[in-house]
DNA sequence: CCGGTCCTTTGACTAGAGTCAAAGAATGAC
DNA sequence: GTCATTCTTTGACTCTAGTCAAAGGACCGG
């Protein structure tokens, strides 16, 4: 995971960002903002795209675009005089400012739309039909990788927020998947996940937990695997396997030279994962009612 | 060619544009331009890149990056006083302008250089080295793509310069390969691919020409490709493919149900490409002194 | 109800990016 | 030599983007 980087990797990603700022990039700023300078335009789309039914909170503008108070403040009440965009005051929070689009915002955002199209659509004209497809294949991997890319796992301590949620969202998605419902008392202590006893990772994109893992003690010198649970957004990108790749690496770290874990019988999809990443089917273990089968990989170093 | 744009592929476009604008363009700017102007950084950059022993001329520069004169001309003079470059007269015309680097200028670059280096590296960071391989491959696959797709090939009088230009460059090029050499004489005359007697098309890239090919009339019905040249510096690309695409739609266009052209023995990828174009083997149907073997595809409209 | 914190607004700036027009110096065609 | 053209320089602007600090209203815990 960590070994260096080759100069040649390195090469055909400088050439490609080059090839990519000059022909796309410079386009891109210059559609979009035809009529209005580039920073309302990108303010617009991002109302559009991620307000909810109430709009969003200035404050939230803020944090996705890193912007200056300031400078957002002006930019809506600008955006506010030529009609599209309304501002109101949060129903339960009266510091916080809400903004949402005028009919006459979502037209502006739909033309922006139209000619983002249209930029796309001109440039994969030049290509014949089965070079078209070729074009977007590689460009929908390399955003995946590029996605996976930004994402980083870190500990954190089982009992942060951030752990709560990824683990309540783990549950209820088990509760919707499995026929006989999932009970969260299932769900590994904190303690049993800190400390000695092991450990618990979220994997972040952007600031925001997107998955999770966790690792325990099963037997001295063997660790189990438990709820390696991502976020829908943040599914086929690899996501799973990376989790899974940063427990062995804390289990090897910790001296174990095993992992096991189970699995319930309707989660297919995790059980090839686990067979692709050199897990074995192994006998029953343990008592647990979820599961259905057992899993093991011995570790090297 | 020009069947429509599927949605599709027109989302998976955007999809790509948006991820990378994000996470990769932003960040490169502010990479760059750390302690100057960025368009400074972009004019030492191409001052680099571009300038040939003697620097670059000013109005190379203005055209390259699409600046207006004095903008440029001002940007040039505050580089000149923090000792970067170094402006000079054209040897040979005195209102030209030349831009060379100083060594800090080249110190500069490379530091510029150093940092692109380290944010492609960061970002490789994050990935296994097998996705690492998967991603420059995508990425290598997308820019070839990309290139190609702006790559347009237009129809041109074969006295026009850009004509005469490939030519030349056409004729050395088999000359250095043939082991007999290559009379320049063999090649087509103007008028044998002009107006009802056949076509020449010369491919751009940003109004630099990069390729070209000839059809004439060989046979009422049936028309000759010649002289299909593609730049060195847009090999690979799958140029010629498109060239030999353009001068079959024009052929068709004439109502010419076949065509035929010749190749030397030397030139075994061109014949590669040949047969992969759908072209078969036939006898020989002409004299020519370069020829070895002979091809010829009937064409559906 | 008090003090600290959070969010927004406002005023006062700075710097970068870019445009436009006029003027000056060379060149090239006639 | 003259005139139109081509490049560059200069002056005078505009607009966007962005920063910083102060101030004011709203919320929250004690």
């Amino acid at each position: 995971m960590t070994e260096s980087v080759s100069t040649e990797h390195v090469a055909a990603f400088r050439r490609f960002n080059r090839c990519f700022t000059r022909r796309i990039g410079v386009l891109n700023d210059h559609y979009l903002g035809q009529d209005r300078p580039l920073g309302e335009a990108r303010l617009l789309f991002e109302i559009a795209t991620a307000g909810g039914p109430d709009g969003i909170s200035l404050r939230e503008l803020r944090t996705r675009l890193g912007l200056d108070a300031g400078y957002l403040s002006r930019m809506t009440k600008r955006l506010q005089g030529r009609g599209m965009v309304v501002l109101s005051a949060h129903p339960e929070d009266n510091r916080l400012r809400m903004a949402r689009l005028t009919p006459a915002g979502h037209a502006e955002v739909k033309e922006q739309n139209r000619r983002a199209d249209a930029l796309a659509t001109g440039v994969l004209e030049g290509l014949a039909p089965d070079l078209r497809a070729q074009l977007t294949d590689a460009m929908t991997t390399a955003a995946r990788l590029l996605r996976l890319a930004a994402i980083t796992v870190k500990p954190v301590d089982a009992h942060a927020p951030d752990a709560r949620t990824c683990l309540d969202a783990y549950a209820d998605d088990l509760d919707a998947r499995f026929p006989e419902g999932f009970d969260r008392s299932d769900l590994v202590a904190p303690e049993k996940v800190s400390g000695e006893a092991g450990a618990f990772f979220v994997a972040y994109e952007e600031d925001r937990p997107v998955g999770c893992g966790a690792l325990r003690r099963l037997t001295p010198g063997a660790g189990e695997i438990k709820h390696v649970w991502v976020h829908p957004d943040a599914r086929r990108l690899g996501l799973a396997r990376r989790i899974l790749q940063t427990l062995e690496a804390e289990a090897l770290r910790r001296s174990w030279t095993v992992v096991r874990l189970d699995t319930h019988a309707t989660l297919s999809e995790a059980q090839t994962m686990y067979r692709a990443c050199g897990y074995t089917e192994i006998p029953a273990y343990g008592e647990h009612v979820y599961a259905s089968h057992w899993f093991e990989k011995r570790l090297a170093p």
